[in-house]
DNA sequence: AATTAGCACTCGATCATGATGAGTGCTAAT
DNA sequence: ATTAGCACTCATCATGATCGAGTGCTAATT
């Protein structure tokens, strides 16, 4: 809780803040617009419902609340949830019992990244009760540990490439008539000269190289060549992992099927999450409330992200999606925790 | 379109049986109870409403009709649908283009088991405008083709199991302290020897053997052992994909958000997924309607189900799941269209 | 004997009506 | 500056009237 002088854009007094929070709190609770008289016997702010009705309209007024219609109560506009948010939110803890089942969840030793970012999605959507989205790090942008070339079938071959943080990406090209053998030949051969490359610089230039150092097996290089470069253009996409859709249903914005359906068909597309992702910044947590987003079909939800990172550098995001009148503190305490607890695992940080 | 005495259960005229089919085509259409005066003026059957009104209340008696109040008109019972079904449903022939489409995104060359999978899912979600889920092979009962541990960190290796039909399974294993040429070793011997065998089939038996041929490493082979034995076991799940959830929530019968919700959630469930395929026979094309899937989840819903063959053998399974209310015609013939071509497509036959 | 016209009847859906009450804004008293 | 008081607004809800789609039954027709 901040006082007035710190509220920079307009005047706006302590007890217009106070009251502010409370309806908005109220609002958070109950979905109905909240009145004065409701105001005046539930919070103890100690003055009658007359003052908070004028209060109240110099709120509307400014631009924090709206009313649906005249007799009804008020709801809070974007800006009276950005103000909110901004000095009246105060972030939770997160419990001990919480923290102990995300980390034992999420340091399973098996664990794959896909399988990891998953499983964090879950835990997200499951704490929160909202929409949970975790993109994982760029494959791209990982530095190659272990590479290998593993026959499948007659016309197709498997690549299989480890980061040094111990991601792993198969890729299946189509590559007739060949035998193992030369595949292990060629795969050392590349790993050698490519271990430790981060794998978006692995251009043409390094490739032929390798060349060089596969005489023998020249005429399978100048083939293998170009399928490889296709492949690894094909890993610049970012994988995403939605968890919790449906308990949108039971949240009152969303029971209506036609809301619901066009955030689920948003959400389904790939690049409107890359949209989601891109939009948010690099370092610190970012909440964004309802026109804030910028997209039409999230008018009425709130974002919350999370970039997370591996060895410092690439990273992955944590998106969290509901309501605008969500549990705010308790959301971007969740999100923080996860977020970090998913930079630890993924630069192997093993507590 | 069958003549009467082919219905074996009970005594039902000709005549009637052109009433059921009417009113079954128009519920399907409208979702709306229907009267006998819609009948007798859209469909050319020669009778007045009075007639059908005599049919249709004899029809009720049968158990083949619904009326859900007095004044209203009626709708099919489960056993009318299955009538409908069994006897007056006639398949539609599956159109060129959308066979082409078909066969060219199920056909492309870099494509993987799972990915596989998820595509039939999409496109079987787009044609019918309904809920499909297409369960993998189960992976345990094909035969091994190639296998290969890379190293992927100081703890963990990759298992990967390829199968003679060419699809890949990835397993982490938590390993330490080993490195890549090790790992080469002992995985060109494991697949001397395992090479061709169902993997449900591969016991310690077979693993024991296996380690007289590695005396070298034989640490390393104790050391291993019990890993892949659980890592085996992990196998027999099936993997699922679902696809086209969200078109639920456009059918007028799950337009009620906790309906849609008791679906969704039950369907997110891999449990109840097994239930669904378990419950649907191995060879033949079936279907299921309301309380004939025993499943209170789904009373509301039909299931089409198909199971499609690798190599004559092991076998997936292709799902939709949609109201009882649907175009049984059209989502029969492109179930059987997607689940044939998933058995070419899987039993490596290039057309 | 089967069909159908005709009619009374049922009952959900729709709509206008009025009462209720939560909530407001304004004014005047404190 | 605060607040009590009051007239006013408007969504919500219950009521009742009306409408019409649909039925079942009976009697007339073929």
């Amino acid at each position: 809780m901040m006082s007035a002088n710190k509220v920079g854009e307009r005047m706006i007094s302590e007890r217009q803040l106070r009251i502010l929070e409370a309806i908005i709190s109220d609002f958070i609770d109950t979905a109905q617009p909240v009145g004065s008289r409701t105001i005046s016997k539930k919070y103890p702010l100690g003055i009658s419902s007359a003052t908070i009705r004028n209060e109240m309209a110099d709120l509307e007024e400014l631009g924090y609340l709206q009313q649906p219609h005249t007799s009804a109560g008020r709801i809070p506009s974007d800006l009276g949830y950005r103000l909110y948010v901004d000095s009246l939110v105060n972030v939770h803890t997160i419990g001990y019992e919480e923290k102990e089942v995300i980390q034992s969840l999420l340091r399973s030793r098996i664990i794959e990244a896909n399988d990891l970012a998953k499983q964090a999605a879950k835990l997200l959507a499951e704490f929160t009760g909202l929409v949970a989205i975790v993109a994982i790090p760029k494959f791209n942008k990982c530095k190659l540990g272990n590479l290998k070339l593993v026959k499948v079938s007659d016309s197709r071959v498997l690549l299989i490439m480890v980061t040094d943080t111990g991601i792993v990406k198969n890729i299946q090209l189509g590559i007739s008539n060949t035998d193992q053998f030369i595949l292990d030949r060629v795969s050392d051969t590349m790993l050698n000269h490519l271990s430790g490359e981060t794998i978006e610089n692995i251009d043409m230039r390094s490739i032929l190289k390798i060349k060089d150092k596969l005489l023998n097996y020249g005429d399978f290089v100048d083939y293998l060549i170009p399928i490889l470069r296709d492949a690894l253009k094909s890993l610049n996409g970012t994988e995403h992992h939605t968890e919790g859709l449906s308990q949108l249903l039971t949240i009152q914005e969303f029971s209506n099927p036609e809301k619901a359906r066009a955030i689920f068909d948003f959400l389904k597309n790939p690049e409107n999450l890359e949209k989601l992702v891109e939009g948010s910044p690099v370092n610190q947590l970012s909440i964004k409330i309802g026109s804030e987003i910028g997209l039409d079909a999230l008018d009425e939800c709130s974002v919350i992200t999370s970039a997370y990172k591996v060895d410092g550098k690439t990273d992955g995001r944590v998106i969290v999606l509901g309501p605008k009148r969500m549990d705010y503190g308790n959301v971007v305490s969740i999100v923080n925790y996860i977020s970090n607890t998913l930079s630890d695992v993924f630069s192997g940080i093993t507590l």
